[in-house]
DNA sequence: TACCAGACTTGCCGTTAGGTGG
DNA sequence: CCACCTAACGGCAAGTCTGGTA
């Protein structure tokens, strides 16, 4: 109940963005009646087959990623041809001419700011709301401000019932609660570490002789080295990516310098002469191959495998064993930048020990390298977490392997990560007041500093740093451009850009008056395409003044903070009494509220429309039986149709037509299955005595028993009669009842997946979302754990399971 | 103050394991 | 019990942000 609702900012402009089309939510399903008989077989609707792939040009809303073909539009400003400094037109941007002040008194004298004001050369904390006591990483209680924690004190240790000589270290460590542990230190992350380093990727495998890369019609004996390359591409040409220049002309480039460096004579000039399908068809046939194998292989395989990769799976950390994430050196391969991304396609390249630096405790072993290599560097750095380290040659990016997401390390930042958000309900009004005011600033930094506070703010947009040349051109905050807001009097503000991963952020809002009447002079001419909204701000100088209002406090936090405050104010609109399949769906609704909230976004699966038609046929066989079971209730006792007017009702979206055309479909499965169970039996039979063979006839026969269905309901449709067989009124109640559940728990689901089509609802349960959000609630609504929060999630948010049902955010 | 490297978090998607309907 | 299909896992790309250096 921490406040934050108060503020003076227009919150409310998220909520009516044109993206939230909250669908309309029917957790009361409305009528429900009745049905049955001898349960028919449900019904599967053929596959209908459908246009799947809808997206053509369905722009508007959450349209996903970028096509690649687009034309990079990135504007010129940002090249360096005029010889400005790397990086864009920050500073020197086109002077806004200070502040011009059309619509507003902007003076350009810096008159002295107000108490809060302060300018960055006073990044000491006076003048802005400082608050509380500093949050101590020290207490890092996760369940602390709740009520009493139920769990057991500072056990560092619960030994589970063991006997006395099992003492088996590894059985303790795995018990380590490091959350109820009180002082965790921020710099140094381990005193020792032991670990066997990295598994590096298999040897290539040449491909059989007569598989080869054709050049202009001719096949060409490739050094193992090119083979490899080729291979690479040869095993995508089915794929977008093959098929984008960009990672043609990238690919094409490193594989004449691969061919270089072997010194290999050859004749190839043109990437369109390279013909790649008799690769193609190779890997294709070894993946199915891989496919059909037996599930005794399989398991072979999958089991040799394991113990490969066993040691590595474990590192001791603090005398503790704990699992470590990626300890897999990255294969060779084509990189597979995302969106436009001007390297997409470039090789990356065989790592090697020479190129990897292995971090380790002191005194622990120094994992071996592969046979008669060394590794880069042996380092004993325990101010940092990760195991191992290099970099890779594309984007010359470093990357590392670090601890998993389920160890303590990641735990204790995780941790951390959501106090700092929870610290800032403390803040946020104070900050919304500074950042109103700063809207009318007179200093154009602070007015845009404001005003790219209010977005991040409101619409949870990224800081948004700059990107390189030789980067997808995306964007966030910061770095947003001329183009990428367009503004619509009196205050509506229309978002379109891509984001991180070059998703693209469509948003159409209103916004604070104030704020759109600065975006327009952040807009004003000279400014043109492809120049910065916000040309006196970078991320940098923004996260230095928002940690002096806050320690800690950076872009990134609102987000968090957003996200965890918006799932809290969802899940407290709980209705009494739900179902727990309407619970679970409630909470997904909220989970989804904060996953548009940040333009968390998945492409639409292949069969979309087919499940969902599925579904429907699934929904509606069961009406049709609730539709029997009415009538046979009629039949058995017609004065209900007083009592129950339901019963006569008929179900909606069934008609004569329908039930026609399903009972023919019953019928035709009924058919299906008689002849299936028929070959069994036979089967089964000759394989006791060969000649045992079941009569010809008996399949017709058998077989006449769908007949005799088929009699009963086209009776039944003639009739709109239905024989109650033997059962009573009792027992078609409670078949009903049942009934009831089934179409309900169904259609909930349906909806559910529907809604979900383009929401990604992971990102934000993993990264933004106090988990202590999500245990409160399952232990106050019963909902299991299990329905919200999947097996890896739980291991990741194990600091967070004991919350209590009261628990407060 | 610009720039960059380093460290760590966030994010989408292809592959896989295992649950489920037939 | 099997084939299918999905949810979950893991891979790795792409962000954020801090601190050091010139």
């Amino acid at each position: 109940m921490s406040s934050s609702d108060s503020d003076s900012i227009s919150i409310s402009a998220r909520r009516r963005s044109g993206r939230n089309t909250g669908r309309q939510i029917n957790l009361k399903e409305s009528d429900d009646e009745n049905e049955s008989f001898d349960e028919l077989p449900l019904s599967e609707a053929k596959s209908v087959k459908t246009e799947s792939d809808d997206d053509e040009d369905d722009v508007p809303i959450g349209s996903k990623r970028a096509p690649v073909e687009k034309k990079n539009k990135r504007p010129t400003k940002r090249t360096k041809n005029n010889n400005e400094t790397k990086k864009g037109t920050r500073k020197k941007a086109e002077p806004v001419k200070e502040e011009d002040e059309d619509d507003l008194p902007l003076n350009t004298k810096a008159k002295p700011r107000t108490a809060r004001g302060k300018s960055k050369e006073s990044k000491k904390v006076n003048g802005t709301p400082v608050k509380k006591e500093e949050m101590d990483d020290r207490d890092l209680t996760p369940l602390k401000s709740g009520p009493p924690s139920p769990s057991p004190k500072s056990s560092t240790i619960t030994s589970r019932n063991r006997s006395p000589n099992d003492d088996d270290e590894e059985e303790e460590e795995e018990d380590f609660k490091w959350w109820e542990q009180g002082n965790i230190d921020g710099t140094q992350k381990w005193s020792t570490l032991e670990h066997s380093g990295v598994l590096f990727a298999p040897q290539y495998e040449p491909l059989p002789k007569d598989v080869k890369l054709y050049y202009d019609g001719k096949p060409v004996d490739l050094p193992l080295e090119a083979e490899e390359v080729a291979g690479f591409f040869g095993a995508m040409v089915e794929t977008d990516h093959a098929k984008n220049p960009t990672f043609q002309k990238n690919f094409f480039r490193d594989f004449l310098a691969v061919c270089k460096e072997c010194n290999f004579k050859h004749n190839i000039k043109e990437f369109s002469k390279c013909d790649f399908s008799q690769m193609f068809h190779y890997f294709e046939r070894k993946r199915d191959e891989k496919r059909n194998m037996s599930k005794e292989q399989k398991k072979e395989i999958k089991k040799k495998k394991d113990e490969e990769e066993e040691s590595y799976k474990w590192c001791t950390l603090d005398g503790r064993k704990e699992r470590v994430g990626n300890f897999r050196i990255e294969p060779p391969g084509l990189f597979r930048g995302r969106g436009n991304h001007p390297k997409t396609g470039s090789l990356k390249r065989r790592v090697f020990p020479e190129q990897i630096t292995i971090n380790i405790g002191k005194e622990a072993p120094v994992p071996k390298p592969l046979p008669g290599h060394h590794w880069a560097e042996v380092r004993h750095d325990n101010t940092v977490t990760w195991l191992a380290t290099w970099h890779e040659n594309v984007n010359n990016n470093v990357k590392y392997v670090f601890l998993a997401a389920g160890s303590s390390l990641k735990g204790q930042s995780d941790l951390k990560k959501y106090e700092k958000s929870r610290k800032l309900k403390d803040y946020i009004d104070d900050i919304r007041e500074g950042y109103t005011k700063d809207l009318k600033s007179d200093l154009t930094v602070e007015r845009q500093r404001g005003t790219a506070m209010y977005l991040i703010d409101v619409f949870a947009l990224r800081a948004g740093n700059e990107k390189g040349e030789d980067e997808a051109d995306t964007v966030g905050c910061c770095s947003l451009r001329y183009e990428h807001v367009s503004l619509k009097p009196p205050n509506i503000v229309i978002f379109d850009f891509l984001g991180k991963d070059s998703i693209r952020y469509y948003n159409e809002v209103e916004v604070d008056p104030q704020v759109f009447k600065n975006l327009r002079i952040f807009k004003r001419s000279p400014k043109k395409e492809g120049d910065l909204i916000f040309d006196r701000l970078t991320t940098n100088t923004l996260n230095k003044y928002l940690t002096s209002l806050m320690d800690g406090l950076s872009a990134k936090v609102f987000r968090t903070y957003n996200a965890s405050h918006t799932m809290n104010e969802e899940l407290k609109k709980m209705p009494k009494s739900l179902s727990l399949a309407d619970k679970v769906l409630f909470y997904n609704r909220a989970n989804r509220t904060v996953a548009i909230l940040c333009n968390h976004q998945r492409s639409v699966t292949k069969n979309h429309d087919v499940q969902m038609e599925r579904y429907e046929e699934r929904i509606k066989a069961l009406q049709y039986q609730r539709l029997r079971l009415h009538r046979m209730m009629l039949s058995l006792e017609p004065k209900l149709s007083k009592k129950m007017p339901e019963l006569v009702q008929g179900e909606a979206g069934i008609d004569d037509e329908w039930v026609k055309r399903h009972h023919e479909l019953l019928y035709e499965l009924e058919k299906e299955k008689i002849k299936k169970k028929f070959e069994r039996d036979n089967e089964k039979i000759m394989a006791e005595d060969p000649k045992g063979k079941l009569p010809d006839n008996e399949l017709e026969k058998r077989l006449t028993a769908a007949d005799q269905l088929k009699a009963v309901l086209d009776a039944e449709y003639r009739t709109t009669k239905v024989h109650p067989g033997r059962a009573t009124l009792e027992r078609l109640e409670s078949r009903l009842s049942k009934l009831n559940d089934r179409i309900k728990v169904m259609r909930t689901q349906m909806i559910d997946k529907d809604e979900n089509k383009t929401t990604a609802l992971t990102t934000s349960k993993i990264n933004y979302i106090d988990p202590r959000l999500t245990f409160s609630f399952s232990r106050r609504e019963e909902v299991p754990i299990e329905k919200l929060f999947s097996k890896t999630i739980r291991d990741k948010f194990n600091w967070a399971s004991e919350t209590p049902a009261d628990w407060e955010w």
